[in-house]
DNA sequence: CGCTCCCGCCATGCC
DNA sequence: GGCATGGCGGGAGCG
């Protein structure tokens, strides 16, 4: 024990560092010890504390009741210092307690010493915040209370709320696993995720608290019945884990975590004053909100608190109001995710604990080496957990009985309100059945998390996660194809390659919207530029080459994915994407595109025929792009489809949201990342009823089918019931392939790319499939900006991907995966495409920024780039032409 | 004085 | 019935 806490001690001070993760399993971090000048006084002494350690020591021996007391003494210390302090003083007051008191200290350790947040400390720092993704560590909270020196409800309450956030997970009675925050960018953004679409309108409105306060008893009401109970992500814990041992009720500190994280994640200003929060939550339990639970609640949010901000995501501030002084809390954790949480990851470790910083920086990183981290991660991640991620896609949620179960339920029930569960469901869904369907594969990257396109849905996300989409986009595209390509890449450079597909394929699209009823619309996403954050790789080029890809994406992707694997190609592509996010962030797509694709293409391909369906896609891609593409390359080539969408949109439009969304995004494109460009296509033979917009950079792959042959095209969208519809305006449509993709596996990933068969569409209805969300990048620039564009086809969209990747599921039955075929596209060129306006110059003028698009807060823009692209379901795809040809 | 929130009773539910 | 969980709220530490 003493060795322990020494151990420990010593890097206290150095609060930041993760140290204390380290240091328990590594002893001493040799940071840490330079780090303080402080901790060197302490290891000075021995171990005794104090003059009567030796004492004590004894008496401990003796008795355990003792034994613990000291040791909770001597935890606490550290992480006291560790906080409070960075300053000197902590020794002082260390030493300060120690003689003073002693013994009696022990006995009555200030409450302070005891509060569950250094408690919680106390027991992060057990654990490395990001373990290697092959060990597991398990916890035994007996052993953990024992050593921790408290009693085991109290450590229940910690693991609840990590929990909540997936950093463990239960798998046994007694036992918690380990996991670590590498996946906690992707629950977050689950989170986030789940939050807009409960919460939010509201917050995004406002702040207010009364507002919201209203606003969310209405809706919850409304919206969310049952999702109260069950937690809205469930995160499930690896399949593995006995399903049994969830059974129990849903534990509502859990529930609450989540919920809390989420209102901060939806705040604009990230400032959730406990009050507020209580009040919400208690809404959505319970309709009677009397004082007694309202304090409660209020007691349960500190425990609560006190745990995030151990974890470093929240921090206590107070906030001023008129009616005076009222605590709360302020999220400093990170705000946008990349999807990937790997990004973080890679860097966290060294980095430590804080949060806050990291996360902080998680966008920005996204350098090149990062992305690449990530990728690998993911897939050793995925590899860690077999099971399940082979089945769903890791991101999301590992585990799976659970989830299975739940997502089983969810589709039965309906869960409820959909739309908040949409998202979740829509994806799990997707997963399921392109995985039952076709096999399984589709692992999907989704597991991301569903990115809801739209503005208003989605917003968040998709950034980048992403990637993995392209994967399964590849997939998508006929599986058979899309299969050897997948699996090769998957096989191949593996990250890389993984990385590469998503954004291919699929990238990630935003939704789908759909009013009208006779249109089909596939939208990839575009991958705003954000997306391709998965790319790590290069990171410069990937800069632009990723606005290029970007804008090209769907083409790219397909691309890329057969790149990918072939060759190195990929990497770099990601890493562009990536950069573009930072750089552009803003900028979502253009456009433009593309093409190159062909670049590299090859190499992977595709074998036989259903190779040839990948083959085609890149020349798809082309074709797609083709029309546009060569253009596209120019970035005019856009035009076409623009105006077609355009008018789609208008059609569409219903929301409004949407077209402005695409107008931002549109400009913002501009700026590099692409432009979803759509293919309308004519309801050809066999369609007649639908009309089919691809987006152009997506499109290759759809189109390319169409234009190929393509047996059936699986688009990764998802494919939405009119009558689904009309409750929901927008449906978004995961990329499904891609998310995450981390797919490596190969197989699957692929698969999960959905198709749509036509057998659905057959409905009729207007169905909405967006693969991306990318909406609307900001096309504009791209004819006069060429250079971003123009440059790197190679890239292909990742950026797009990325986003796109969150598919969404829905739950309705509609959606599904049946490989639509489409045959008859007929468009496969340009011509399909469209152009009716196609406002080249004006697209940027078209294209409104972010910020028009409703949600503000989607624009991030910072780099934002996943919200952005989000929100760009909606949008218009206008593109802006250039010139074309 | 009031914000925090520790502490532990006790309900729930599995075994 | 025993045990693992975890809801809950009294009431005390602390600023």
């Amino acid at each position: 024990e003493n060795i322990f806490d020494r151990s420990r001690m010593a890097p206290k001070t150095p609060i930041k560092s993760e140290p204390i993760d380290l240091s328990k399993q590594k002893g001493c971090t040799p940071e840490r010890n330079p780090i303080t000048p402080v901790k060197i006084t302490d290891r000075p002494q021995p171990d005794p504390w104090t003059p009567t350690a030796n004492l004590k020591i004894l008496v401990s021996a003796a008795s355990p009741d003792m034994r613990d007391r000291e040791k909770k003494k001597e935890l606490f210390r550290p992480i006291e210092n560790s906080e409070q302090s960075d300053t000197p003083d902590s020794l002082q007051y260390d030493i300060v307690d120690d003689g003073t008191v002693d013994e009696f200290e022990k006995q009555r350790p200030s409450r302070k010493q005891k509060s569950l947040g250094l408690l919680c400390q106390k027991f992060l720092a057990r654990y490395p915040n990001y373990p290697l993704s092959t060990e597991k560590t398990t916890i035994s909270l007996d052993e953990v209370a024992a050593i921790l020196g408290v009693e085991r409800r109290r450590i229940y309450d910690i693991v609840n709320v990590l929990e909540s956030l997936h950093l463990v997970s239960r798998v046994a009675k007694n036992q918690y696993c380990w996991h670590g925050r590498h996946n906690l960018s992707q629950t977050l953004k689950m989170l986030q995720e789940a939050g807009e679409l409960q919460y939010g309108e509201l917050m995004t409105s406002q702040h207010k608290e009364q507002d919201l306060e209203y606003k969310f008893g209405e809706r919850k009401k409304e919206i969310i019945p049952d999702s109260q109970d069950r937690p809205l992500l469930d995160f499930s814990e690896p399949d593995c884990i006995s399903a049994s041992a969830n059974s129990r009720k849903d534990k509502s500190l859990r529930i609450m975590s989540q919920k809390f994280v989420m209102l901060f994640l939806v705040s604009k200003t990230k400032i959730v004053t406990l009050d507020i929060a209580a009040k919400i939550l208690i809404e959505e339990t319970q309709d009677t909100v009397d004082h007694s639970k309202f304090k409660t609640k209020v007691r349960r949010l500190y425990d609560i608190a006190n745990v995030l901000t151990s974890l470093g995501l929240i921090k206590k501030v107070h906030v001023t109001e008129e009616r005076g002084r009222k605590p709360a809390f302020k999220w400093i954790g990170p705000v946008e995710f990349p999807e990937n949480t790997d990004e973080l990851r890679g860097h966290s470790p060294t980095s430590d604990p804080v949060p806050g910083t990291q996360r902080g920086a998680c966008v920005q990183y996204q350098t090149s080496a990062t992305g690449k981290q990530k990728f690998t991660r993911h897939a050793s991640f995925n590899s860690a957990q077999p099971c399940e991620a082979t089945r769903r896609k890791v991101s999301s949620e590992p585990n799976s009985p659970r989830q299975e179960r739940q997502a089983a339920t969810a589709n039965s029930d309906e869960n409820c309100s959909k739309m908040i569960n949409l998202a979740a469901v829509c994806r799990q869904k997707i997963e399921e059945d392109t995985g039952s369907a076709k096999n399984s594969n589709i692992t999907l990257p989704f597991s991301h998390l569903p990115v809801p396109g739209d503005s208003d849905f989605c917003v968040n996300p998709l950034p980048q996660a992403v990637f993995p989409v392209v994967q399964a986009d590849v997939p998508n595209f006929s599986l058979p194809v899309g299969i050897s390509s997948q699996a090769s890449h998957s096989s191949t450079p593996a990250d890389s390659n993984a990385e590469n597909g998503k954004p291919t394929l699929v990238p990630s699209q935003p939704f789908v919207c759909f009013p009208s009823s006779s249109l089909f619309m596939l939208c990839h996403g575009l991958q705003e530029n954000n997306l391709s954050e998965p790319l790590p790789t290069a990171g410069d080029l990937g800069n632009r080459s990723a606005e290029a890809q970007a804008a090209v994406p769907p083409t790219v992707c397909q691309k890329r994915s057969s790149h990918k694997c072939s060759s190195p190609s990929a990497p770099d592509e990601e890493p562009a994407a990536k950069k573009q996010t930072l750089e552009h962030s803003d900028v979502p797509l253009s456009l433009v595109v593309p093409k190159k694709p062909s670049e590299s293409p090859k190499a992977e391909s595709s074998p036989g025929g259903g190779c040839s369906a990948a083959a085609h896609l890149e020349n798809n891609h082309l074709d797609l792009a083709s029309p546009a593409a060569p253009e596209a390359a120019n970035k005019e080539s856009t035009k076409p489809f623009d105006c077609l969408e355009q008018e789609k949109q208008s059609q569409s439009k219903e929301p409004d949201e949407p077209s402005k969304g695409n107008e931002h995004i549109s400009k913002e494109n501009a700026n590099q990342p692409f432009q979803p460009q759509y293919l309308y296509v004519q309801p050809a033979a066999g369609l007649s009823s639908f009309n089919f917009l691809f987006s152009a950079n997506q499109a290759p792959g759809a189109i390319s089918l169409a234009a190929n042959q393509l047996p059936s095209l699986s688009v990764p969208c998802v494919m939405v019931p009119s009558a689904a519809l009309a409750s929901f305006p927008l449906v978004c449509s995961p990329s499904f392939t891609s998310p995450l993709s981390p797919v490596p596996d190969g197989p699957f990933s692929a698969a999960a790319s959905t198709n749509f068969s036509m057998s659905s569409l057959a409905s009729t209805s207007p169905v909405f499939i967006s693969t991306t969300a990318v909406v609307t990048p900001k096309v504009s620039p791209a004819p006069s900006v060429d250079p971003q564009q123009p440059a790197h086809p190679a890239l292909h969209l990742s950026p797009v991907l990325t986003r796109s990747c969150s598919a969404v599921k829905l739950d309705s039955p509609v959606c599904m995966g049946h490989p639509v075929t489409l045959l008859k596209l007929q468009q496969p060129s340009s011509a399909p495409l469209t152009p009716k306006s196609i406002r080249p110059a004006h697209h940027e003028a078209f294209f409104k920024t972010p910020g028009s698009l409703g949600d503000p807060v989607a624009w991030k823009k910072n780099e934002g780039n996943q919200t952005r692209n989000a929100s760009s379901v909606q949008r218009r795809l206008e593109i802006s032409s250039t010139s074309p040809d």
